[in-house]
DNA sequence: CAAGACTCCTGTCAGC
DNA sequence: TGCTGACAGGAGTCTT
């Protein structure tokens, strides 16, 4: 489920938990994510104090006294503090068990897209990071920026604010209704675009996102208290799954098409 | 370099 | 009820 507000809920519903906290030891049931997890993870991390928690791009970083853990939740992992009576089920691939009082993090992936990798000491120089775009919510994202970087380039603009070097954090739900907001349609070529129109659509992603986020953080004392309550996912959403039912603005069905092999839904009428 | 296809894996759901 | 195929919130890697 983690787009960037997902993420960033996880590590604001985390961090009070966990930073500061020494880390007792690792149970990995389950090695075999994106990427094998490290044969000496434990040992990197054995005894070692949990800093604090961040967030770049739908990357959590683990800020440990012996250096960073990096854990990407894939399309279909989460990560929660589970009770120590808790039987870990098939998904349930690596608990860390912090402090005295035995507080676990649990990382759940059914579909093991997930990573969780060690970066020692120098994170930000790691090829998963270092070519990564601006956060979307930072004053450096700017309509401008969006512009300049894509002049020249045919790919269709949805799949342009997808990719992760040109602005972190979007994924295909926000990207639909980021889009819907800012009036664009996503099949447009990003070249083709004025900067008045980018000037939107980096104000729609930051509210869009933005919205998510405080969305997200009242169902998340749920999410970390462990009761993992269904329906944590309902937001406001314009237009993903809502392919055929009226566009909330002018009421036209909503079309839907693919880009890439992922669904794009938009309002022919209120998108050009 | 850019763009598109392919890939990893499992759960769910529509259709028969 | 059971089977099959399509599809799902990501993104690295390979091919053209």
């Amino acid at each position: 489920m983690p787009e960037l507000p997902e993420v960033e809920t996880t590590r604001q519903g985390l961090a009070p938990h966990l930073e500061g906290q020494r880390l007792n030891r690792i149970i990995v049931r389950q090695r075999r994510l994106r990427w094998p997890v490290p044969d000496d993870l434990s040992t990197k991390l054995d005894q070692s104090r949990l800093l604090r928690i961040s967030r770049r791009a739908k990357y959590l970083l683990f800020h440990f006294e012996t250096g960073v853990m990096l854990v990407h939740l894939g399309m279909s992992g989460s990560l929660r503090i589970v009770s120590n009576n808790n039987e870990a089920g098939k998904h349930d691939h690596i608990d860390f068990i912090f402090g005295n009082r035995q507080t676990i993090l649990r990382l759940t992936d059914p579909r093991r897209f997930g990573t969780v990798l060690w970066l020692g000491k120098a994170p930000d120089t790691h090829p998963l990071l270092n070519k990564l775009g601006p956060e979307p919510l930072d004053d450096a994202f700017t309509g401008n920026g969006l512009y300049r970087r894509s002049r020249n380039r045919t790919i269709a603009v949805k799949q342009f604010i997808m990719d992760q070097t040109i602005v972190t954090g979007i994924g295909n739900i926000y990207a639909n209704e980021a889009l819907f907001k800012a009036g664009i349609r996503p099949t447009r070529a990003a070249g083709k675009i004025s900067p008045q129109r980018y000037q939107k659509l980096v104000q729609a992603i930051k509210i869009t996102l933005r919205a998510a986020i405080r969305q997200g953080g009242t169902t998340l004392r749920d999410f970390v208290g462990g009761d993992g309550r269904p329906g944590y996912f309902k937001q406001q959403l314009n237009v993903y799954g809502r392919s055929g039912l009226p566009c909330p603005n002018c009421g036209a069905p909503l079309r839907e098409i693919k880009q890439s092999g992922r669904t794009t839904i938009f309002c022919a009428h209120c998108q050009r």
